[in-house]
DNA sequence: GCGGTTAGAATTGTCAACAATATGAAGCGG
DNA sequence: CCGCTTCATATTGTTGACAATTCTAACCGC
């Protein structure tokens, strides 16, 4: 299946920075959002004629995408999203988990009071949605409460490394799977970790943020499971 | 100060895989050898010169290696090779804890006995270099026993993150910073990772292997301290 | 002598053309 | 009808050249 027309949008003439880097963001943000699906491969020249630019800006890119983990480069056959297996998800759901707890941890440690404060409105916010059911709603709070939860670490690396795997865990489902039966669970663990955070408990803190992502990863298994599908995989599971 | 000779290391002609691959690896190398130190800018035609390659597959090497942390790009300035401060390595180092404690859990659940028997084996390498005060050799058995722990995690994933967290703390520090004072120590929190491993103790391992790394990280501030520097950014650590 | 200004050189950013390789279809023999 | 070979096409890999920007240092007025 082809479009037949392919939309131009060209990157603005005048801006700051490299021209590679607004590429890359462009690309990223088509690959994320799904309008390049996974396993397709990427054409060069007509990417670079859609962003009306040169093959150059565009390879520099791909390349940057490559080292990103969402894109996978085969010599003389071009670049191609990233088709990720169940096995690599599950993968990553460990590494997250591990700098999900050591994000805990700190936050626990170098929360100032005006974050605190933050988290704890954004906590009401999925509280709200959770009680109402919408989960769209429920998801949007959810991820600002962690991205803020984040943030407050205070360790940069540590925030772009989890912003990372969390896009590659992005290739493997388009959104988070998270029905309005779990929303509750879901809702209770992140009680939880902001108890912890609140009392300045930092390795209960870091343990149950933790848990809340492995706990995430079950909740993929089990959806998977439901489907059928990843059942060969399952062993994996710790 | 400058070299006057600038040595031509060509590329070989017939290879498999990207040109900018190569490349790529080079100038790590480089970086990582510290034939170019931190801080210094990198000139794009001397180094393609130097390569007997063009400035594009050159391009796209430092782009992957600015996205692995390694360079830094300055639009129209050129890259840099990252001038690691203090505060990010403690950074760095509290990720790299993190990715630790989950390696060494995953290697207590799945290590096969041969894996095992590695371990034990490097194991007792180190211990004959600290008996014997080899701090060289010493520092070769801990690298083969971090890595060889790190393959018994059976996670791709963790392995590549952890060895790039690695190579960007090399940045800081050119090798470790262990002094024959601190053999034994080292070496104790080995003797309780692995025993943890042996008994399939996967919390314990994970804890054990965790502040072996915070141990590191906190063997770096006393050395630092010692030296008068960095007093100033001690109270991040945790 | 010193600060600001301004050409010139050096270097990065971008592009378009050329070479090498893979893809796919047509033709051929079995 | 099926599999293999061959050739045309499309796409990636690489290069050198040109444009834009920054750095250097000589120059000028004070």
């Amino acid at each position: 299946m082809k479009r037949i027309v392919e939309h131009v949008i060209a990157i603005p003439g005048a801006r700051h920075g490299h021209l590679s880097d607004a590429v890359r963001e462009r690309i990223e943000q088509m690959v994320l959002r799904g309008d390049i699906e996974a396993g397709e491969r990427i054409n060069e020249l007509r990417l670079a004629g859609r962003l009306k630019v040169s093959r150059g800006p565009v390879r520099e890119a791909l390349r940057s995408l490559e080292r990103a983990g969402l894109l996978v480069a085969i010599p003389n056959r071009g670049m191609f999203v990233r088709r990720l297996e169940l096995e690599e998800a599950l993968h990553l759901y460990d590494v997250r988990a591990g700098l999900a707890r050591v994000a805990a941890r700190l936050a626990a440690l170098r929360a100032s009071a005006k974050q605190l404060k933050r988290l704890q409105a954004l906590f009401q916010r999925m509280q709200q949605a959770c009680a109402a059911r919408e989960v769209a709603a429920f998801n949007h709070w959810n991820s600002a409460f962690h991205a803020e939860l984040m943030e407050t670490s205070c360790n940069p690396r540590l925030i772009a490394m989890s912003e990372s795997v969390r896009n590659e865990l992005q290739l493997y489902l388009g959104k988070g799977v998270v029905g309005p039966a779990q929303l509750r669970k879901s809702q209770a663990e992140h009680r939880v970790v902001l108890a912890a955070i609140e009392r300045g408990d930092a390795e209960g803190a870091g343990a149950a943020l933790e848990a809340h992502v492995l706990s995430g990863k079950q909740r993929m298994l089990d959806y998977l499971g439901s489907r059928g599908e990843g059942i060969r995989a399952a062993r994996l599971a710790p």
